[in-house]
DNA sequence: TAATTAAATGAGAACGTTCTCTTTTCTGCT
DNA sequence: AGCAGAAAAGAGAACGTTCTCATTTAATTA
């Protein structure tokens, strides 16, 4: 039906091999050749054939993007979105298109997990596991890990501090003179959940606090439970001064909670997120929160995951990137 | 170097169809031959390659989504992120994946928009224009429109009532007995800024209310010029005791100009925004919005998208999807 | 102008599946 | 046991490119 590169190669007079050429590899091949392709390519609708060419050249300039995450829709998320979008650019930038899959799509009826799925390589985003990774490489399949850390060999991944970023956000709640610090954990993977906390830990006892478990809520990471959880921890009889949530959303309703039960922020209570994202600057007062730097993070994925693709051997390594303070207005 | 499938049926001395037909559909092989075969590709790590599958099928089951958007990045945008989640997960449902793509990937040297970067369908989001639907259908890829309405043949457009949701907003507030009501306008592609302007000297005219220029600002919708735009319509001496807003972005924007300007929302500004987007119910207090049922945008287009690649003819339809008032705390 | 080199073009195999058609094997029934 | 009919398995072409290598044409040099 569609016509193929046999057909163009008729009409216009010149050898597949030309025609192939003239659009693979243009300044191989004479202006007035060219031309003459063109016209003929253009008056017949044909367009190359990205199928067939993947096929021969064994590679597909595709590279997919895999997010494991429950808690959320893929895209919606506000922390991956910056990601995804830095991801984006960057393979665009590199000649490379983006694929989105779920886990689902890399099952085999016989139960292997499989990216044969037309792709050069692929990002893994959340907590994947290593059964995952492993299946891949057998495949020869090229692998990054973005925020989630596995000890395999010759595997990178690409994370940022969470403890570090934690820590950060409670020493600066203790030096505004906090000693009644909450915690509105969010229930994230044990990588994440773990790491924030211990950070939470640390900064306190490191100052000679006390960790009060009644401060401490884990919840799911949305505005609602938040509010509830905040509102729980705020009617207690000696309630904290300031807040911990080791998300934004989380900190949106706690901000939501303090604003219905006639709390002034900061000055009654300090409030700080995680993950400086969008709406960290839309709510009022502006919210203070660890920023990590997404775009570096998908920059940097889908960086080391094309030089891996274009023949670099692959290596161990967890490239953290930077985790920073943002002072707004809730503390 | 990879293993095919001539390996894996030399390797269970079953023949390669019998193979392929292990992995592309198990039911017409018997379960002990199957389990043999299965064994054998897991001995030599053998996926079946999806390139040279699509290449014989005809078909790769994918399906690509493309943003015409130069406002705003492609995923973060928080009007794009429910709609592409929903395409998502329809696609997913129906077996197709789902690629990303942008205006610069579709082209060929030669000119000619080309998408046979392999993919079945493509949606077109935002303001694509004639030439590439025609370039796209020549090639007998199906297309289709979302949020936007071009009128050609054929073609189905997936869009919302823009002109009737911004009547629903207006309406609103002539109804809380607001008579002076203000327009910030993001400078939107043409067809949507249109529609809702026209909404919106409509209804003021409707109810016999004078369209002050004056109370109109147009202005890129980020949360700084809003603030900007708002700010100085709140500083007329005979300033707008309402607000229409043209996304929920620029209405944030709006309210932190309000707040700032010690104005108290809604007892001395109503402010209605557009889209519902998440951050609608972030800032507090919770924001009065049109919601236009995005979830629905996207699962019709890929489903109108999927049948058409599934042989359903094209046909020429606009379809609209639902707006609704929402209304919350600011107004 | 002839010889040499570079540039442009062409021929044909190869990529790894699935599809159609054919052959073989199995099942159930008389 | 014999036979029909169904189910399972196999043979070989086909999909539309690009790649390597060979050939022709053009450009450069002596």
């Amino acid at each position: 039906m569609a016509a193929t590169i046999l057909d163009v190669a008729k009409l216009c007079g010149y050898s597949k091999t030309t025609v192939s050429r003239a659009f693979a590899s243009p300044e191989l091949v004479t202006e007035k050749t060219r031309e003459k392709i063109y016209r003929a390519a253009k008056a017949l609708n044909y367009t190359p054939d990205a199928i067939a060419r993947a096929m021969v050249r064994g590679r597909t300039d595709n590279i997919g993007f895999i997010i494991y995450e429950k808690q959320y829709p893929v895209v919606l998320n506000p922390f991956y979105s910056p990601i995804f979008e830095s991801v984006l650019q960057t393979c665009s930038q590199k000649g490379y298109s983006l694929f989105i899959s779920s886990d689902r799509e890399l099952r085999l009826p016989n139960g292997q997990a499989c990216v044969k799925k037309q792709m050069d390589g692929v990002i893994l985003a959340g907590h994947s596991d290593e059964q995952i990774v492993t299946d891949l490489r057998r495949q020869n399949m090229p692998v990054v890990l973005l925020n989630n850390a596995l000890d395999m060999e010759d595997l990178l991944c690409v994370t940022t501090d969470q403890y570090g970023g934690a820590a950060l956000a409670v020493e600066h709640l203790v030096e505004r003179g906090h000693r009644r610090i909450g915690l509105l954990a969010g229930n994230f993977s044990p990588h994440v959940y773990l790491s924030r906390y211990s950070g939470y830990c640390d900064v306190l006892q490191k100052h000679g606090l006390k960790i009060d478990g009644r401060l401490i809520r884990s919840i799911e990471p949305t505005v609602e439970q938040a509010i509830a959880g905040a509102a729980e921890l705020l009617s207690m009889e000696d309630r904290p001064t300031a807040l911990f949530c080791t998300n934004d959303t989380i900190a949106i309703g706690a901000m939501k909670a303090a604003i219905r039960a006639g709390l002034r922020i900061p000055a009654d209570l300090a409030i700080v997120g995680y993950d400086d994202s969008e709406n960290s600057r839309m709510i009022e007062p502006e919210l203070t929160t660890v920023r990590v730097d997404k775009t570096a993070m998908g920059a940097i994925a889908a960086e080391h995951l094309i030089a891996q693709i274009e023949g670099e051997p692959p290596r161990k390594e967890v490239i953290q990137t930077a985790v920073e303070l943002v002072v707004r207005e809730t503390t």
